[in-house]
DNA sequence: CCTATGTGCAACTGAGGGGTTGCATTGACC
DNA sequence: GGTCAATGCAACCCCTCAGTTGCACATAGG
């Protein structure tokens, strides 16, 4: 579930439009029609928008009927941040490494 | 230096061209024409796509005479991990609230 | 001084993506 | 069964952006 490649994940999260999503669905579970409501954009845009979220498991969806309702997935962020953050400290330490043997030069 | 908007950050990384200009700097300092050398890309392409990355803190530059050289900058990628870890856990929560009020029913 | 190399600027092309409208379909409810 | 609401599908527009080529400018080195 979070061995997803990352890099789409963050071109899932580079919209302004998804993370209006994102924080209305943090509200809790919505239908496209539901968020339609509420954001100023087509329901059809949205459904595109819920789609490509799915796509990278930062949302799922539950079908309900007639209707399918969305929910975020706080899991993924989170494995996403822990995975930024290891790659940053990778190039923290060698930049530490560089210095030290600078300094030791 | 970390009160950046990270919408903009994640779209500088939702891309694959800019992932490896990263993962090369991540090797150490490089020119625009020296990565240009090792990617598959024009100078041009490269030069844009470092201005991207300046622009959001992934990247920083440095005068070197006639060149200019890039740095990545670990701290800006940590920070963003940990903006998105906080809201991971709070989507958690949230959800945590709701599985303890359907519970308590 | 002349040449090499590295940058910067500008214009152009092509593809992808965000957004829309329209229509077909499916399921809930009276 | 008939109606209404929600979803799904498809075609289309427009704009952004990745990538290119071409040329002008600056600087290191012989």
């Amino acid at each position: 579930m979070t061995t997803e490649a990352l890099v789409p994940v963050f071109a899932a999260l580079g919209d302004e439009t998804r993370w209006s999503i994102l924080a209305a669905l943090g509200e809790g579970e919505a239908s496209a029609s539901a968020l339609a409501g509420r954001l100023p954009v087509s329901r059809q845009a949205i459904a595109k928008h819920l789609a490509v979220l799915e796509e990278v498991g930062l949302v799922e969806s539950l079908r309900a009927g007639r209707e399918v309702r969305y929910r975020v997935v706080g899991a993924q962020l989170e494995a996403t941040a822990r995975r930024l953050d290891a790659i940053g400290a990778l190039w923290d330490r060698r930049l530490v490494d560089i210095k030290r043997i600078a300094e030791s030069l």
